[in-house]
RNA sequence: GCCGUUGUAGCUCAGUGGUAGAGCGCUUCCUUGGUAAGGAAGAGGUCAUGAGUUCAACUCUCAUCAACGGCUCCA
């Protein structure tokens, strides 16, 4: 028998049977490993476990240790849930069931069934009794026709309709007892090691992602080899579920919603608004040393503002209804950008290549128009204020600038341990060009030089081409929310549309007339979504340069009130925000409630500390710091203050 | 907007076809205390809103509004 070179993960180089499995292979290293492996990586594509090796190949094994290896564990689950459900429901339709971050689903025509969280449990059941009967998957390849004529026979158009799409020769259908599907696989070898299922919810799913077409139930759910892990899955979202930023911000007095005010308008309280106010004037300081002008514009804007801009073109029938003037009856239009505002500021008065980089800066606050299912405590809402600035460059200038802002939208992640974020540099599509506005030249200049900034910085950027605007390439910045939402916050995108739209120019050293470059960028992104994703960050335990209060007081009886108001006062002279409990409680009360409303810094105040002028200073969390001055505590704070600023 | 779920005291939640309950919080009083809950009394609810069924609806039905989980879209 002829033998074939097999690379494992480790390097090693092992010889075996022309046509051996990733089974097989699985089974000469380890009984452990032959019972654990999921499926393979053969020469970096994804199989079956009975995939024949014909060649020299690097093979990885895959386990629920790897990500890949959970997906096809999680792929073959769908079809488990699939088979369950057309079982107890005869005659549903299916749409497509892939393997999604955590879990799965499967989108299901119901037809004429109604389905809701009280079917769940039969179906939980039903998925169970097919997995221990250890349910093999068979992979069959086919004809389109066979394909097809086994579909229509079925009446599932669906599947009809993806096989019309695909490449004769190409298909392949896997069985699992008497359900078949559709499927380029690969799967489990049987069923055997899903010991735990529970579909998490449904939810209305258009087909194909078009609004025009049939809503299908999407059915979520998500399996796991060990009953344990489906028992610490559901912990871990109970214990997110504390994180969440509604329930905090509620907690903590930052934020509120009133129907009465309208759904999606956010309402500041002071706590939250001394908050955002901190992280503001931060990053006017930043600004201010890079250069930028602060600049203030109004909340709507006269129509023909975003008819010149295209925004009117392109969102005006989906935004807020015009306001109209009672008599000229002119339109305004609620400023979805503030973009157009800013072009006419460099618009005013003529510029010259001595004056660029133009950078101008305004926490703009916009307003859109979400549809209401789409609203999400502050991540998702219908006014919101960007940290907006826009610099107008020339094109020899946009390499810097843009390293400029992505310095900034760094220094910002790394103060406030942002560490799991992604980078997208969005580019053109490879093909089709036609749909882009600005030069090739231009582009071509402007992508390169992102990609350059994104390397000499030395940030892991996922490059996607086809992702980038109209008019322009850019970069965002995703961070995931406690449940693991992800969210865009900080953006930085080239413009080559709006400074056509409203013939911006200035005067280059040879006299002539040309145009700027436009950056839009955001380090924030939006301060309300920033606020949501920093409270669910941090779990409300905000940094203290941050937080609503850097100190509480606890008088350990009454008699200490007069001492801890002297202490508040010289700290409130430096700057400092605390408050006292002056309640008639005693002192484990005091320091529980301070512990739950997350106080940086207990200080209990009683006789010892009053005779001496100390403070007896306690850090969230229950570490005991000991006595000390005043003076001691306020270089306390300001030293770790200065320090998570300087990060 | 669409699909599904939910809506009872400030918060977290019980509850029943015969016009409401707990814990926490709040108010008052007692207690004046040393590193995660001292004691007692009291106030507080058109049971989201509107219609219908019924002798009777917080409970059943329908509609509306809002919140929650998704879908299309987006900071």
């Amino acid at each position: 028998m002829e033998k074939i070179n097999i690379t494992l993960t480790d390097g090693s180089l092992k010889q075996f049977d022309n046509g051996v499995t990733p089974y097989q292979i699985a089974h000469s290293i380890s009984d452990g490993l032959a019972r654990n492996v999921l499926a393979a990586k053969v020469d970096d594509v994804v199989v079956g476990l009975d995939f024949a090796i014909n060649n020299d190949a690097k093979v990885a094994l895959l386990t629920w240790n790897e990500e890949e290896g959970k997906h096809v564990f999680w792929h073959s689950s769908a079809h488990i849930m699939a088979a369950a459900i057309e079982q107890l429901y005869p005659g549903v339709k299916f749409g497509i069931g892939p393997a999604v971050e955590t879990g799965f689903y499967y989108d299901i025509d119901f037809m004429d069934y109604k389905i809701s969280d009280t079917d769940f449990k039969k179906i939980e059941d039903k998925f169970l009794e097919i997995a221990r009967s250890k349910v093999q998957f068979v992979r069959k390849e086919v004809s389109k026709a066979e394909a097809l004529d086994y579909f229509t026979q079925k009446g599932d158009e669906y599947k009809v309709e993806l096989i019309n799409d695909l490449e004769d020769g190409t298909i392949t259908f896997y069985e699992s007892g008497c359900f078949t599907d559709l499927c380029r696989g690969p799967h489990l070898h049987d069923t055997s090691m899903i010991k735990a299922f529970k579909i998490t919810s449904i939810a209305g799913a258009y087909w194909r992602g078009d609004e025009k077409r049939k809503q299908l139930v999407r059915v979520y759910g998500v399996s796991f080899p060990k009953a344990k892990e489906l028992a610490d899955y559901l912990a871990l979202l109970e214990e997110a579920k504390k994180r969440d930023h509604r329930k905090l911000g509620k907690e903590l007095e930052l934020f509120m919603f009133s129907s009465r005010v309208g759904v999606g308008l956010p309402i500041w309280l002071p706590r939250g608004a001394d908050l955002r106010a901190r992280l503001e004037n931060f990053l006017k300081k930043i600004q201010r040393e890079a250069g930028y002008s602060q600049v203030i514009t109004p909340h709507i804007g006269n129509v023909n503002l975003y008819k010149t801009s295209g925004h009117y073109q392109k969102y005006g029938q989906d935004s807020f209804r015009p306001i109209t003037t009672p008599e000229e009856g002119e339109e305004y239009f609620l400023k979805p950008m503030n973009c157009p505002h800013h072009c006419e500021i460099y618009a005013s008065k003529p510029r010259s290549y001595k004056d660029l980089p133009c950078r101008l800066a305004e926490f703009g606050t916009v307003y859109r128009y979400e549809q209401s299912g789409e609203l999400h405590g502050l991540t998702r809402v219908r006014s919101f204020t960007q940290d907006d600035a826009h610099i107008f460059c020339t094109p020899e200038q946009l390499k810097d600038e843009f390293k400029g802002v992505l310095k900034i939208v760094l220094r910002i992640f790394r103060m406030l341990d942002f560490n799991e974020y992604t980078a997208q540099i969005s580019l053109r599509d490879k093909v089709n060009r036609d749909k882009y506005i600005g030069s090739e030249e231009n582009w071509q200049k402007a992508e390169q030089a992102i990609i350059d900034v994104a390397e000499e910085t030395g940030i892991n950027a996922v490059v996607e081409y086809g992702e980038a605007a109209f008019y322009g390439p850019k970069m965002d910045f995703m961070v995931k929310d406690a449940i693991g939402r992800k969210w865009q916050l900080g953006t930085i995108q080239v413009d080559y549309n709006l400074p056509e739209r409203f013939e911006l120019e200035y005067t280059g050293s040879d006299n002539l007339k040309h145009r700027p470059i436009m950056i839009h960028r955001a380090p924030f992104g939006s301060m309300e979504r920033f606020v949501a994703v920093l409270l669910e960050h941090c779990a409300g335990d905000f940094p203290l340069w941050l937080a609503p209060d850097q100190f509480i007081i606890l008088p350990i009886s009454d008699k200490y009130i007069d001492y801890a108001n002297s202490i508040k006062s010289k700290m409130e002279a430096k700057e400092l925000r605390g408050c006292i409990d002056t309640r008639a409680e005693k002192t484990g009360r005091k320091i529980r409630d301070a512990e739950v409303k997350k106080m940086p810094y207990i200080l209990l105040v009683g006789e010892n500390e009053q005779s001496n002028g100390t403070v007896s200073v306690r850090k969230h969390g229950g570490v005991d710091m000991g006595t000390m001055t005043i003076d001691e505590f306020i270089d306390l704070i300001n030293k770790e203050v200065e320090k998570e600023l300087s990060k």
